[in-house]
DNA sequence: TCCAAAACTGGAAGCGCTCCCAGTTCCCGG
DNA sequence: CCGGGAACTGGGAGCGCTTCCAGTTTTGGA
């Protein structure tokens, strides 16, 4: 390339990174011979001499790699992707469900495979949690780990929702409101029943105590069943997410309980399943899309030597006819 | 590293990567010398002397990102990552909506910032098809095109898909069927469609012009909305996708006709929102993860240097209870 | 016309790894 | 005890790009 142009690989290289230092005429010469020879630097090559693989990895973590077919991770990657698309990084998308796959993120984090990593779906314990820690190499958190806050982080206001989803229901007069929580080895689903907690405690009334599930529709519709053996006369449900949300309704509908009749029901996320079900789930809006796009901004911000805050996303109660 | 092992950086690459002429006692002695060190070798280094990167990537085109909230495509991806962890790539995701995404990934494909690319849901005239074909890389396509067939690829059965949802919505006497199909400038559209007319026209019966939709979940209460108000006599409905027929449902159940008893309804994924539609959508099912991983398989062949044959993967009617 | 500063140029040294190949060591049968 | 082949070893040349730096050319003011 460079001698087709007539000039060194120097001047040439200058030339297409647009840097200083070159003649006009040079760089006119440089920019004929790439468009005849439709020359295109090796990614490789220049990601050895520069230090910077141009690539951001995206690790969603879980025990099992379905975890990933929530609706939720596609619209993280939506935004995460503009954004890196913006600062002209590719994503690498890891679904490490099994310690295969652990290994080999600990290996790209140690590897120098990327230039930098957003870290998703942790759970308590998490053995990524420590790869992250020490890894040489940029790492936001897409969601607080249970355990002592990381240094970056885009979460949302798991707390605040939950909790305006709780006292929407005390304020419809509801009184014997459960809550069907996500699984409590994350700080997600910890944070939502905190939310719960905090305001039938603060209405003067009594909360249950969790009813767990695991975010899918059908630990949903399960602990529904649980919790109506146990209390028919419940009026109300917090759920933690609209999958869970959704599988209550189902429940509710075999067991002949009317919604929002007898019992209301909310949920949490807003994604296209509570607009979905039937009835239409009144859920807590969060905003999934900025959620990714702004992780990917702090990640941008790190791998260019910058220091952001960490950040907390608010959330909206959306109503719709579930409650 | 290979200093510390006492041996020189030769016997310490061939130990690495478990080749042989190493003896038994260097072999030990890298191994302890890594440990201790916590040492792993630059990926990129290693990317650039075996002229391969270790990363295939994904590329899902579309004129809006959105597209990608589409779960099928979170299925898909669980297919394809499994596979591609077998043979130890990582996966690069390229949503390329914009014309920069499609730019970027032009030069992903000519800088060799990958082994291979797997491309999906491409439009007639799409320029990512010029692009795989100039691109020196291996390229699998996940679904056909619109045009002359490319040399690899996976796809699922659509026309026969479509045939057999209409003939079981024929075989319960339905003789007004009409299909809400998906754009027809992608293949499956066309492809479904076909299938369409095909069991239309063997049954005797008039198959009604393509009503088109975008596969969304709007564009199929939309189209159903117009075919109502053309055909209020219509017994049955064939939509291309799930989404689309859950669409239809709405629109059915707004218009106040009732399902399956006033008009059937058959959608095409069996997509989670099939189950959770009211009622519950028969659809025919495609094994999307599967798909997913074949195509994530034939291009690791295809890395390899071997010489698969196009797939073409089966379908299978579940029927729920909205036909 | 002359000279210093500014602008440009290209040789060469990496980036961290793989792999060819010539040279060395080891092991055996003869 | 020797010769020959198998097994091992490490020097060195890349892989294709960036970047430092010493040297050369331009430029413009005196």
């Amino acid at each position: 390339m460079a001698e087709y142009a007539g000039v060194s690989r120097s001047v040439a290289s200058r030339a297409l990174n647009n840097a200083p230092h070159v003649s006009r005429a040079k760089r006119e010469a440089v920019e004929r011979a790439v468009r005849h020879l439709g020359y295109v630097p090796n990614s490789t090559a220049r990601a050895l001499a520069t230090r910077q693989t141009g690539a951001a990895a995206l690790v969603v973590s879980g025990e099992d790699p379905s975890i990933f077919a929530d609706p939720f991770f596609a619209q993280v990657i939506v935004g995460a992707s503009g954004a890196l698309e913006e600062a002209d990084l590719h994503l690498m998308l890891c679904l490490a469900a099994s310690d295969r796959g652990r290994k080999r993120v600990g290996e790209l984090l140690r590897s120098k495979g990327a230039d930098g990593v957003m870290l998703m779906a942790l759970r308590e314990g998490d053995p990524l949690i420590r790869m992250a820690e020490e890894a040489e190499m940029p790492v936001v958190f897409g969601g607080r780990p249970v355990g002592p806050a990381p240094r970056w982080y885009v979460d949302v206001d798991n707390v605040g929702g939950a909790r305006e989803a709780t006292e929407y229901l005390v304020s419809r007069g509801r009184t014997r409101v459960a809550a069907i929580c996500g699984r409590l080895d994350t700080e997600a689903g910890r944070a939502r029943y905190r939310g719960y907690r905090d305001a039938m405690l603060a209405a003067g009334l009594d909360p249950f105590p969790p009813q767990e599930g695991d975010f899918t529709e059908s630990s949903g519709a399960a602990a529904m069943a649980v919790l109506l053996a146990a209390h028919p006369d419940l009026d109300g449900v917090f759920a933690a997410n609209d999958n869970m949300g959704a599988g209550a309704l189902r429940t509710l509908r075999e067991a002949g309980r009317p919604v929002p009749a007898d019992i209301a029901v909310v949920g949490f996320d807003d994604l296209a399943v509570a607009r979905i079900a039937d009835p239409p789930l009144t859920t807590v809006h969060q905003p999934i899309t900025a959620f990714g796009r702004e992780m990917a901004r702090m990640l941008v911000a790190l791998v260019n030597g910058q220091d952001p805050t960490p950040l907390i996303l608010p959330t909206r109660l959306v109503i719709r006819s579930s409650a």
